[in-house]
Order: structure tokens, then C-alpha cells, then sequence
DNA sequence: CAAATTTTGTGAAAGTATTATCAAACAGTT
DNA sequence: AACTGTTTGATAATACTTTCACAAAATTTG
């Protein structure tokens, strides 16, 4: 219960499957579980799971494991924050409804305020519940309504022109579904890359390369 | 041109931008690169660029830097096997329906020849020009038609329900949409997950607790 | 054509992440 | 209340990844 070191990507990237699990273990009515036992689940070892969770303090109990219920509450507490993070989509193409429609339905502790797009044929048209807004709007939306997350579902070229003027919305971060990748040198800017085209490009050198090393994700 | 190391994930997983980048300069009429000039773009180092390009045996010229139209050929090769790898959908739903237009739209190297799903009102509809199948062809189906990837866009139970099957269907990899994660040990499966609302709560997690370390991804 | 400059390839060093080890803490038993 | 078995927290060891440093190779310049 003491020694808090920072948590690493890696282990902020576990973080979500933890909580995943555990949920699921509390709604099984589980009360207590071990680190080898988590470990089995998360196709991982109990060494890493201990590990992780001093990242935060260590909730764990010598001799006796980890409660189910302070796990899930404490994982919780770190996943959420106080306050739902508000977030705007850009793009109201295919994807940007799919991906928008998901933050609104899976319980992730984002809101969705607002939708962007470039094409005129549909804005003013309703999403959502929302009007969708011009680009150009953008800048003065973030700025007044206080947005956190910009959620990027347009082409590389929309995403490409946006870029400038990301540091002015004030948003301090990017998930970002287009092709272009935000430059990661912007230090106050968090982006978290979900490349569909390049994980699936990725999955295809594995596929038909099998002698890759045998690494868990 | 010799010192030809295994690739490991962290250099899989760069590769698709390498050929995202390189692609581009070549259409721009680019004819050569320095490892400083790639890795300012790839946002790394120059080293890296090096290493990297290094595990495939290095396609450069000391004292000159990298012939893009090579190295564009030479990534292709690697990310694009000889034959299009055959893939089938699962879950016609929202999201189901984006990625299997994505996999048609994108140039991935990777061909889409079945959709199937659980719910029989949509079970015999016409998606992408294909009938949707139910979930009871599946082994049989990937077994006649040669399948090399599964791509699971499916609940979670369907998810869970397939699993045990899937080692029958004998397909090399699976993309996965789902929030179930197929185990990991099962030493001839490539599994590729792709869970967005992990991404998402991770992104959260870095957004309000922004002291967290400064890497690159 | 030699010297200076550029830039790769490679092996070593530094930095991260994961796994192993073991003392300390707790629960249960006799 | 002492003994036994379990399981964490913390440190040490191992493994993996990235970065550094420099020799070798090519180009350019005087």
C-alpha cells in the first residue's frame, strides 16, 4: 500500500481489460480472487497482475488475495473520471456514424456534444439527436463548450487541414480513426491511434509470415 | 544486406506506416530518403528507421540513404503475400457492416468471401452481393473455401459461443472486433484485437491523468 | 585522385517491460 | 498460541526494444 510508481503505456493499455474483467467476475458474484487466478483469465502471469496493480498502490491483501469488489471499485475510479469527458465526432461519413453510435451505447465515461463534417449536403441534417456542424465552427465550439476529446473519423486530407487548428480548440486529446497521424511531438496533446488498415495490414505479415515471435498483445 | 534478424511486433506494427509514408513520397515524385528524413516523418529516429528496415535484410545504400521505389516494393512485398488472403465477416450489425465496407474499399491485400450472422431475420439477405449465412456454416464453410482470417465483429457471447469452433474452421488469424478475447495460447492462431472501447477508456485514462509517461505509440 | 562529407549497417549501451524470487502478512488448524 | 499453507508487495534478474556510436561504403569537392 505504498510504493506508487507511474504507470507505464503498457500497463495503462491493461487497465480497460482488468476492469473488463472484473466486471464480469463481480456480476458472477466472485468476491475474492488471486493473482494467478486473474493472471489465467488475462492470459497473463501473476507477476505482471501484482505488478500493474502497484502501479496504483496495490490493492491486494498478503495471504488472503485481491477483493473483487475493491478491485472493480478502485479500477473504476481510475478508468472514469469525475466528470464524463466531452467529446465531438469529425466526420459524419460511415465510420464516424458507426464509431459515434458506439460512444453513445458502451458505458466509457464519454459524452458525445457535437458532429462535424465538411460535406454541405449534410450539414444542418439531424445525428443523433444533433444538428451537424460545419468545420469551420470547430475552433469556437471546443473553445465555448468545453470539449476534451476530438474523435477524428474523416479522410486523411479533412484531418490533414484540421491539424493547425487542433491547438487552439483546447481539446487535450485525439482518437483518431483517420490516416493521418497527428504529429505526437504536440506535448499537452494525448492521440491514441486506432489505424484500422494498418492493424489489419499488420495481422496479414502475420498471418502469412508464421515464424513471428510468440508474443502476447 | 546480410544481418537479416527476425522482425518483432513493435517492428510489424510500424510497418504499414513505413508503406503509408513511403506510398505517398512515391506518388509525390520522391526518388530517395535518409533514415533522418523517414524517421522526422515517422515521427522516431534515425536509428530506428535503420534497425528496422534492417530485419529484412536493409534495402539502403551507405553514403546514398534509401531508393524509395525500393523500399516502396520491397514493404509491399512483405505486407502483401502472393495470393489476397480470403476473409469472412461475422455480425452483419453497425459494425459489422463498416469494417466489411472498409476491407472492400481499402487497398488491404485481403478479400472478403462470406458474411455471416446469428440472427435468422437477417439470415439469406443480400450484404456486399453475398448472402448472409448463420453461424452453422461456418466451420464447414471455411474448411471447403480455404479462409485464411476470421473477422469478428460479433458480441460478445456470439463471440464465445464460436471460439471452440474456430480451431476446426482452420483459419490462420482472427481480426477481432469483439469484446470476448479468443485465448492467446493457441500457438497456430494469429489473433489481431482491435477493442475500441479499451482504446477509448485508455485515451480517457491519459486525458485526466495527464502526468503519465511521454512515449511515442 | 585524395580529402571531406554523407549516410548506411552493425554491434554495444541504455532504457523499458516482464518474469522470478523471497520475505512479510494473513487465515485456518490443532 | 504456535504451526502450516497461501498470497501479496517489493526487489532482483531476465528479456526485449530503442538509441548510440562508429567503421565501411558511396558521393562530392578541390
Amino acid at each position: 500500500m505504498s510504493n506508487t510508481m507511474k504507470a507505464s503505456l503498457p500497463v495503462i493499455r491493461r487497465l480497460p481489460r482488468y476492469y473488463r474483467y472484473i466486471t464480469e467476475l463481480k456480476n458472477n458474484g466472485t468476491t475474492r480472487i488471486s493473482s494467478s487466478q486473474l493472471a489465467h483469465i488475462m492470459g497473463s502471469t501473476p507477476s505482471q497482475v501484482r505488478q500493474d496493480f502497484n502501479c496504483f498502490g496495490g490493492f491486494g491483501q498478503q495471504g488472503v488475495g485481491y477483493s473483487v469488489e475493491l478491485l472493480h471499485s478502485e479500477i473504476e475510479k481510475l478508468l472514469f473520471p469525475e466528470g464524463r469527458l466531452r467529446a465531438v465526432l469529425l466526420g459524419a461519413g460511415n465510420l464516424g456514424i458507426t464509431i459515434g453510435n458506439f460512444v453513445l451505447k458502451e458505458n466509457t465515461g464519454v459524452e458525445l456534444v457535437a458532429v462535424f463534417d465538411s460535406d454541405n449536403a449534410i450539414i444542418g441534417n439531424k445525428l443523433f439527436g444533433m444538428e451537424i456542424m460545419a468545420f469551420d465552427e470547430l475552433v469556437s465550439f471546443c473553445q465555448n463548450e468545453h470539449v476534451d476529446i476530438i474523435i477524428a473519423c474523416t479522410t486523411k486530407e479533412a484531418a490533414e487541414s484540421l491539424a493547425p487548428h487542433i491547438v487552439e480548440t483546447g481539446v487535450k486529446g485525439i482518437w483518431n480513426y483517420s490516416h493521418f497521424d497527428f504529429s505526437i511531438n504536440d506535448e499537452s496533446l494525448i492521440v491514441e491511434n486506432v489505424h484500422l488498415r494498418d492493424s489489419l495490414m499488420a495481422l496479414s505479415y502475420r498471418v502469412s509470415h508464421k515464424e513471428c515471435p510468440h508474443m502476447q498483445e
